[in-house]
DNA sequence: TAAAAGTACATTGAATTGGTATACATTTAA
DNA sequence: TTAAATGTATACCAATTCAATGTACTTTTA
C-alpha cells in the first residue's frame, strides 16, 4: 500500500518549485530533487497538462508554478501522476462469489469500507498544501 | 495505492470461513473464493502462523477460524499477508535534499502527513470485523 | 538561424506480484 | 500398520507494473 516513487518525485518537484519561486529548467530541477533528468521530464509533462505548473520554451525557458503554492494540494499532485486513489480493485465491481449452504451470493464483503478508506485518504491529502512550512493547518 | 490481490484473497478466505462456520479443506475453499489452490495454500499458511485460522491434518482435515469472526479485523488480515500499512517509503528516512539559495536542507516535506494517513487507514481497517453482516458498526 | 529548451513516443531494465512445482510431514480411517 | 488424504516448506518461474532511458522532433529566442 504505497504511493509510487513517481508520485513521490512529483511532490518533490512541486515542492522545489514552491520553495524557490523562480523559473527553473529541467536539469536544475532534476539535480535538486534527485530525480533523473529523463524521468523528471516525463513527470513535468503530466504536471503541465494538469495545469499545476507552466513551461516556457526557448533559451531562457524552464518551469514555474502555474498557480500559488498554497492552492496546490498534495492530493492533486499525487492523483495527477498516478490516477485516482483507490484501495481495492473490486470497488465498484461486485464480482466474486462466496456462497455455500444458503449463503446469499456474496459480492465483495468490504466494498463499502474500501470506498470509505479511499475517501478518507483523498480528503486528507487534498487538505494538505504546498508553500506553508510549519503551521500548515489552515 | 492498492492493497495487493493477495490481501484481497486472504480477506475472501477468512470471510468464507466466517460465513460457513465449518471446517473446510483447501480445495473447497479455493473453489469458493476463486483463488487458485496453490496460491490459497500459501495464504492459508500465513493466516495459520498469525493465529487467525487453525489447520487440521489428516483425512478429515481442513481449516477453521481459530477465534470468533467478530474478533478478527480486516486490518489484521491485510497486514498479515502484506506487512504493515505504509504510504510513503521515505517515512522515517529523511533522505532527499531540496535546497537552493538559503533553503534549509530539506527532508521529505510531507513525512508527517504520510504517517498520519497511514495511521488513519490502519485504524479504520482495524475497526472493521468479520462475521457481522448488515449493522456492522459496533 | 542555431542552440537551448521542452515534447512525444517507444523501448529497455528491474522489482514486485501472482502463481506453480517438487518434495516432504502428519494424521486418521480402514 | 499402512496408504490415502490432508497440510507444510522451499524454491522456482512467469507476468505485470514500475522506473528509467533512447531517439527523434518541435518550439522559442538570443
Amino acid at each position: 500500500m504505497y504511493i509510487t516513487l513517481e508520485a513521490d518525485y512529483a511532490v518533490r518537484i512541486v515542492d522545489c518549485l514552491a520553495r524557490n519561486a523562480i523559473r527553473m529548467d529541467a536539469k536544475t530541477l532534476a539535480a535538486h530533487t534527485g530525480v533523473t533528468l529523463r524521468f523528471s521530464l516525463k513527470i513535468l509533462r503530466k504536471l503541465v497538462a494538469e495545469g499545476i505548473i507552466r513551461s516556457y520554451k526557448g533559451t531562457q525557458g524552464g518551469y514555474e508554478l502555474a498557480i500559488p503554492a498554497q492552492e496546490i494540494s498534495l492530493g492533486r499532485v499525487i492523483e495527477t501522476v498516478e490516477g485516482p486513489i483507490i484501495i481495492s480493485r473490486c470497488v465498484g465491481h461486485e464480482e466474486y462469489v462466496c456462497s455455500q449452504s444458503g449463503g446469499k451470493s456474496g459480492y465483495c464483503r468490504f466494498n463499502k469500507t474500501y470506498t470509505e478508506v479511499a475517501q478518507m485518504v483523498r480528503e486528507r491529502l487534498y487538505r494538505e498544501h504546498f508553500g506553508l512550512e510549519e503551521g500548515q493547518e489552515e
